[in-house]
DNA sequence: TGACAGAGATCGCTGATTACA
DNA sequence: TTGTAATCAGCGATCTCTGTC
């Protein structure tokens, strides 16, 4: 099957390439007759625009890249499943990449960039966003710039909830367990849990409860069997849901009960939460309120490029039965 | 920040542009001196190649893009990272989609496919392969074409472990829930368990005990607690570990005991599969293996164009504690 | 006769301008 | 004037063909 184009399609109407052209687009330049007698012609040819040649004279596409550090865990896949599908119902084709920055964002075949999780220090993206002329949205992040505007969830609220549950349990013997340190999120979720933490517990010994679980359940696991085994905490506030499930793991291994004799939170309200058992107490952000919002800052920036902005939005604690609420 | 173009470049150097080119593309048709001076050049002025142009005039691109149906769930996630990983070493740059193809596919902007649990009928994929000059790689599809290749599990032999598992078990009604009708790969899973039920039970009403799911956990979940409360069924062959949970989480609320009062398996070898509790027994295809698979085949395809080819992946057991194995 | 550099055609499409009833 | 169609100049990179020292 041949490429066919424009030229193409001129020549089998006997016009020019630019009629074609207009006629496609719907412009009022030709008539009606011409139009639907090229269309018709276009259809039965099955011709597809080639996007390199349109976009090279027009430096705009319908495409734009979501950049995101990793395809897996449930908190990414759900946030970019969101955005495509309020992207696609307004014409936009949205390119999920994951890894490097890849240099096509820096060409002008991508329209914009949203950056979801991406892993790189501050620099860089500020370079990124001052040296590229297309709107930024990022969901982790907050850069300054003409060009960017940042949506992201109020960590410390979600903090301030999960603290305040496991101040009400039992469980006075608390434990962190954070994400990886160059998350945004991670980074947030710490300083809150600081605050919270020295504010409830009137402790100021809130660094010697901290460990690093990366985001990763296996490594929480660890953590999880050492100090349960130790008996050293009996209440830990994970960072996110699979790290909670971890815990759960752990425990389990021990014959102890999550919900009795320790308690666990999570944070993302992933649907293990829900379907595990005893349900795991977490955080829940509307992701589809968040994509919209995303969509809505996107467009705001790409007409009228504003000043830069942070919209926050607020989580809801989902209670569970992983937590042993003191009942006095 | 202005667009920087090779003639820019070619101004600043007092060299054409057809040197600059060379030059930047390391030909031999320039000098080392004028290389070095141009490429310096090109550096400061942070020169990012125009993709549109070079692949409008070139007619290749770098860019692979995989299809799917959605970002959600831990399979395709897992997937597509390991596929993004093996590509990214081999210098292209991998584009993820899911819902619709995309036009852009259909343009030369894209060098090649893979399709990954893609949902659309087989006509519709097979006008796609035909009308496209471009190699397509389906990892959940078999569709003849001289520029496609099919890389797919054994499902076949996954289902037969998991069969030959519950009839070892002290459960011997045995309940199947299958993934949405549309997959493939719930459609070869489907086949196998007749196949390996009326084989190993020695029955012939295998249609009564099948049951839809659309590998949705919250489907599983009320067809567990209804056929658990009913003790309709014992056993539950899930055709995903997400729906496996669901099936944990109905056991759960009722009281019952996964790998004594009732057993469970599922498939993916998903990371909750091992974490939860009890473990789930599960069937685990190589991923790393299939995503290299998957580049390799892509290559040889884009080179040779050779005869469409079928390449099946053998999935192994992962036997852990979920099912209550007959002990005589 | 090399070794190197430049001119210019080309990819497919758009849109301002021009031309013709 | 007004409606309709054609002309033409690029967008930025590649690469063959020439030309020069």
């Amino acid at each position: 099957m041949r490429k066919i184009s424009l030229k193409k399609i001129a020549e089998l109407a006997g016009v020019s390439v630019a009629t074609v052209s207009y006629a496609l687009n719907d412009s009022n330049q030709v008539s009606e007759v011409t139009r639907a007698k090229i269309k018709k012609i276009a259809a039965e040819e099955h011709y597809v625009p080639n996007l390199s040649a349109r976009n090279l004279r027009t430096s705009s596409s319908n495409l734009v890249c979501a950049i995101t550090n990793t395809y897996q865990g449930n908190f990414n896949g759900d946030v970019l499943q969101e955005i495509q599908n309020i992207f696609g119902r307004a014409g936009y084709q949205l390119l999920a990449v994951s890894g490097q920055i890849p240099s096509l964002v820096r060409t002008n075949m991508i329209d914009g960039i949203i950056m979801l999780n991406y892993r790189g220090n501050q620099t860089e993206l500020q370079n990124l966003v001052d040296s590229i002329n297309k709107p930024v949205i990022f969901m982790t992040n907050e850069i300054k710039s003409d060009n960017a505007a940042s949506i992201v969830i109020d960590n410390d609220l979600g903090i301030k909830y999960l603290v305040e549950t496991i101040h009400q349990s039992i469980h006075q013997k608390v434990c962190f367990i954070t994400g990886d340190s160059n998350s945004y999120n991670s980074q947030r979720r710490l300083n809150a849990a600081k605050k919270y933490y020295t504010k409830l517990f009137k402790k100021n010994d809130f660094e010697k409860h901290v460990y690093s679980g990366n985001y990763d359940p296996t490594l929480s696991f660890e953590l999880g069997k050492k100090f349960i085994r130790l008996n050293r905490y009996n209440s830990f506030i994970c960072f996110n849901d699979d790290m909670a499930l971890g815990i759960y793991h752990a425990a389990s291994q021990l014959n102890k009960i999550v919900g009795k004799d320790i308690s666990v939170v999570g944070f993302d309200n992933s649907f293990e939460s829900g379907v595990i058992s005893p349900g795991l107490t977490t955080i829940d952000v509307d992701k589809k309120a968040w994509g919209q919002e995303v969509v809505n800052q996107y467009f705001k920036l790409k007409e009228s490029g504003s000043k830069h902005t942070v919209t926050t939005l607020k989580p809801k604690l989902i209670l569970r039965e992983s937590v042993n609420i003191k009942t006095d």
